[in-house]
Formats: C-alpha cells, sequence, structure tokens
DNA sequence: AGTTAAGCGAGACGGTACGTCTCGTCTTTTA
DNA sequence: TAAAAGACGAGACGTACCGTCTCGCTTAACT
C-alpha cells in the first residue's frame, strides 16, 4: 500500500485514482478467496478490476504486497482486540474468533498470501511486518497485563506465551489437524497462561 | 488376472533408470536450497539433472509430490528420534536439532515445499500425510510414555502437546520471531512438556 | 525461414510442424495486406494463425524477418522473370507487371515490408539481401545479353540501368507521382535501355 | 517573465510558448538521428525537450507530422536549389549533394520520416506532400528551361527525368547499392538529361 | 535370435502469465 | 487559460514456464 500523508501540499498532476486501488484489492481479495491462489493473476486482477497492468504495477511492483494489501483490506475489519476487559476472557474471545475465521475464507487468503510471500522472499517475514507485528504488540501488552495482576503465568515472557497459543493454532490450521473450533480456541488459551 | 507371481511383478521392457531418480532429486533440492522455490522450475530441474522434462513428468505428475520427495530424500537422513531413552531429553534433543536445522538449508527446503503445496492444494494437507503425520505419530508415542511413567503432564492429549512444541517452533521460524535456537526449543520442551 | 536441408539424417525429437510455418506467413500476409502494417502485430498474427508466439518468436527472432517471409511467399510466385526471348521484351514484360502489380496488394505489403526494415534497421538491405539481390542479378545478366548483342546501350554498367528503370518506378510509387502503368513501365524501359 | 506588453491584441492566458516549438522538434531530430527512428517516442522527446506530452499532441495530433516538421527544420537549410547558372551544371551540384547527404544523418532521418508515412499511410504520400513536391516543382522548371535552350533531352516529361534522378538514387541508397557518391550523382545527371 | 514393450532424451508446440513499454487521453495544479 | 505534471486504459512487446505431444534410440524380458 503507498501510504498518502495526509497533510501533503497538494501535489501536481492528475491525482491517484482512489476507486482503482478499491477496486484492485477487491477483485485481487475475490480471486484468491474464490478460485485459489494460482487464480489471482496480475492479468486477471486487472481484467477483473478494470484497472489496467500498468496501474497495477505502479502501485504494487511486487505481487506479495497486492495480496498483503487485499488481505488486509478485509482482515482488519475482523477479529478486533478489545484492550480493556479481563485479559484471558479478551485473549480467548479472540482465539476463539481467529480459530472460526480459519476455517473460512479468511484462512484461505491468510494461507494464500503467506505462501506468496514464501515463494518470492523464502520468508513470511514481509507477512509480519505488515500484518503480524501490530496484533502481535497489542496482545502481548494484554498478556503482560494479565502477568502483573497475577491471572496469567509469569514466568514466561508475554511474547513467547503469544506464539505458544497463535503457533498452535496456526500450526493445526495449515498441516489439518483436527479439531480446530472456537472451543478448542478457548481452552487452549486457558491452559498455556495459566500453566505453572 | 494374469497372476505372474514371481514374488516381483518383473515387468517387461526397459526398467526404470534409477539414476535419472536420484538426478531429479537432487538437481530439485540444490535448485531450492540455492536460488529459492521459484527457480526450482521443471526446465530447470530438467536441463540441470539431464533427464528429460517427459520423465519428470511421468513419475511426478504433480511438481508439489517432486518438491516432497526431494525434500524428503534428505530430511528423512537428519533429525531421528530414537524411541528410548528419557521421553523429555528425546524430545528435547530433536526439538534442538529441529531448530538449529530450520536456520540453514533444510528451513529453506521446507518451507518452499509447503509454499508449494499451499498453492497448489490450498493447505499443507499433502505435506502432512507424506511428512508429518509419521514424525507425529512416533512423537507422540513417546510423549503417551512420558506420560505414563508420569514425566509428563496427563491432562493434555499427546498431539496436542507436540502442537504445541512444534506449531511454536515453526510459527517463530515462519514469521522471523527471534531468538529461535537450541536452547530456546529446549526451554520451551520442558516448558510444555511439564506444565501443570 | 530456416531451412530443411533434405539430406539430413533423421533429426530427432518432434519434427517441426509445416503446417505450422505456412499459416504463420499465411495470417501475417492477410493482416499486411487487409489491415495494414500496423495491424500485424506479432500478437495478432499469432490469434489469426492459432500458432503460439513462443513458436513464432523461435522461427522468426526478428518481426522483419516473419514480414520478409510473408512477402516472399507470395511475390516469389508472381512475377517470373524467363530469361529466354528478346532481352528488351522481357525487361518490358516485367516492367511493366511490376507496375501493375505495385498498385495492388503486392505494393502494399511490398512497402510494409520495408518500411519495418528501416524502423529497425535503419536501411532496407535486410530486404535486398533476402529477396532483391537475386532479382537484381538475374535481371542484370540479361541487360548484358542484350548489350552483348547490341539492342541494349553498352556504355552504362546493366546494374545500373537496371537501378534507373526499378527506382524510377519505385519511387514514383513511393510518393505517389502518376502515372503509374504497364504502358508507363515499357516506355520507360524502352527509353533508358536504348539511350544513347 | 512577467511582460505585459500591450501592442498585442493581448489574448487571456498564457501564451504558446515559441521556445517549446523549436525545443521539441530539435529534441525529435536529435533522437533520431541519434538513436533512430524507434528511441523517438513521444514520450522520450517530450522528456528530452521538457515539453509536456499535452503540448505535443496538441500541436502534432500525428506522430508523422512531428517527425516530417523536424526533419524540414533542418533539410530546408541544406541542399538549396539555386535557380540561376547553367541547367545542367546546378542539377549536377545539387544531385551530388544529395548523394552525399544521404550517407549521414540526413539520409538515416530522411528514411525514418517515410517510414513512419508508410507505416501510417501506407504510403510516403504525406512527405510527398510537405516536402517533395516543392523540390520537384523547382527541378522540374530547371529541366524544362535546359530543354528549351537544347541541353536537355526534350523528347522526354521534365518531371520524368526528375524521377529517373532521384528515383535512382533513392533506390540505391534505400537498399544499399554501391557507390553512392558526388561523382557517381553528376555522372547519373548528365547521362539521363543528354540521352538521346 | 528376434520380437516386443517400456524407458528415455530431444525438442516442437499451444497456452498463459510475466513485467515493461508506448500510445493517446484525462485530470489536476501552477504560472 | 495554456502549459506542467503525472495518472490512467489499452494493448503489444519479448520471455519464461507449464504440461503435452511426437519422434527415434535404448534396454531388457519374452518368445
Amino acid at each position: 500500500m503507498t501510504e498518502r500523508s495526509n497533510q501533503q501540499p497538494a501535489r501536481r498532476g492528475r491525482p491517484r485514482s482512489a476507486a482503482a486501488e478499491v477496486a484492485v484489492l477487491e477483485a485481487a481479495y475475490a480471486l484468491i478467496a474464490g478460485e485459489g491462489l494460482a487464480a489471482a493473476t496480475i492479468d486477471k486482477v486487472a481484467r477483473a478490476s478494470k484497472v489496467s497492468k500498468m496501474t497495477i504495477y505502479k502501485w504494487w511492483p511486487l505481487r506479495e504486497a497486492l495480496l498483503i494489501d487485499a488481505f488486509l483490506r478485509h482482515a482488519s475489519l475482523m477479529l478486533p482486540l478489545d484492550e480493556d476487559g479481563d485479559p484471558i476472557t479478551t485473549l480467548q474471545r479472540h482465539a476463539a474468533a481467529y480459530a472460526e475465521a480459519l476455517k473460512g475464507e479468511f484462512g484461505r487468503v491468510q494461507l494464500a498470501v503467506i505462501s506468496e510471500c514464501i515463494a518470492k522472499n523464502g520468508s513470511g517475514q514481509l507477512f509480519t511486518e505488515r500484518y503480524l507485528d501490530i496484533r502481535r504488540r497489542t496482545a502481548t501488552a494484554i498478556i503482560q497485563r494479565g502477568q502483573k495482576d497475577g491471572s496469567i503465568t509469569s514466568g514466561i515472557a508475554a511474547g513467547d506465551l503469544y506464539d505458544r497459543i497463535y503457533g498452535t493454532l496456526f500450526y493445526r490450521f495449515l498441516f489439518g489437524f483436527r479439531p480446530l473450533s472456537a472451543d478448542y480456541a478457548r481452552k487452549l488459551v486457558a491452559s498455556l497462561l495459566t500453566a505453572r
């Protein structure tokens, strides 16, 4: 995504078409969700969105970046992490929602994006930077809150606890180990966060 | 049926070239390890191995299958899981070796294989069937042994404990969360398996 | 065009498709003749001939070469120069046929080919090598025959006489100077070849 | 400059920049002469001349027109045809200068312009109208003067004699037939204009 | 010993996406 | 209000890989 800071002193020339950006991201998302990663070629995205390839390449020189942006556009809206409330309950609610979401479109698209990152960069680093980091930081803060008030085990680093929860869920999802449900997620969170 | 029970099927015609199979798998592995997934095209594998494309497609109609086989050829040799000995120590040794291996060629190739599986099938299912399942079953048996003799927490299913260990390691590897070392792995195993 | 000498010791691999070659040349010719040079893109030729772009690029790495071959395929059949008979009459017949042909499809395609050669190489050299040279040599021999028997002016090099005839005709055609007819061509030949 | 000299009908808005027109034509000429026809794209001309594409398209809606104008700007200055003096000598001097000029930048640019006219219009008609006609008319008048005073063959139309001279020279230049020199041109003119 | 059937290398082929380029239009701000 | 800056749709460019398809040669097992 190309950041356009809001305090700009009015750029010259024709301004970038906001409609085109949205159309591209929506088309990319729909293609991945509907027909899979392989179908989300730049050519098809261009055809579906009625935005020219040139324009797409201009704003997303890397295919991964486009896929991530398409994913973010939807992912940001779901799975909110409200920071107030009981830490464990909050995390349980979020993990449960995540586990359920993975089964649907969200999981399909997320995997596609990660796969593309690996194929192009050899790792999920870009995905981490653009998506995971913020979420991990937010959740880690909540865990630390819980560690301070004593509701969460304090012998283990908050970041590590986070990885245990979401690593386990992601692993089971990716490799198809059952069950992966809201209930499973809630129990997992409780078990990991209260272990001594 | 024209039973021809000579023990061996004793097929007619020229027998399959074992040398060709090895050459293909080695070439595929070298390409992934050296230049990345994108470089491991069938065309390049054919050129590098001096085996014709036709022959490659004949034995591996799916690219994923070829990549998995190339990976297995090396992965099987490393990371052995000796079933005797103290359960926790055994698992610690294995997890530590896994964590270290991920940092090198092994990790690069494994990711490439998984990425390809996702791109073609939408999930890592095939990777699970051909690689993970056996290892998970073996390790799970060891965990169960530990649960029986009391050295490992028994309130949690052995399979779930396995996923917590390897899910966490894989997650940290994939998304680049530091540290990921033999020491980290050993502590993780101890922490997860002895939690109450 | 890729010469395939007939005495080859049976080449290995799938043989080149003769049908594809013909289809490409016909499609290219039809496009130039029908819609002009600009329409004869490789993409359109591929679509029209149902031959893939790769194949076209393989055999004709330069667009000019394809256009020339397409032109040759038709040009070779028309405008034959029978070497026997009275030199002046023979050349008159040929020049007259040439002048008439220029007005139609032949002229259109020839110009397109020459234009493409200029655009890519800066001159008509390639066209000369692949088409003009042979014809000029044949005609020059006829002129020399006439010079020997005294029917054609002998003070001027045969090649130069050739250029005066066809240069004048081509110039008038290219820049639209009227008239350009069979009759004009016949008078021009007689005038130039018998001048003292 | 904030010049606001009355005198002029005082049109509103920014006046057309004469400097821009020159810059465009010079840039176009330099590009064709330096890197060839293919390099003389509108985009590059715009960049090189620092005139915006819009402005170029406004004054030269057809690319051919721009190229012709760029060519004319230089061609007009060279190859003058002084109408007084002995007809044959005058034409010899001019033809010799033309033959020599063809070998350099002039020839390169002229070919590029003609090629572009063919590619867009299917013929050199536009080039004739904008460039050739005037020159041909001037030269034809001189030939007619020679025909009246008896120094030039009178049995052949002046225009046709002109075409024989320049057609032959152009033909030899375009298709690379040697030699093409001042000397060759002088002899050609003498030969063609005094033939009986 | 000759026949048969599969394995195999070489390479042509249609299809499709890649990422880049130019064209010609359109939409803003600046002078 | 003309020119600049630059975004945009259309579509060709030339390359690469995919997976399929002839070919002709090679290698064994079966007659």
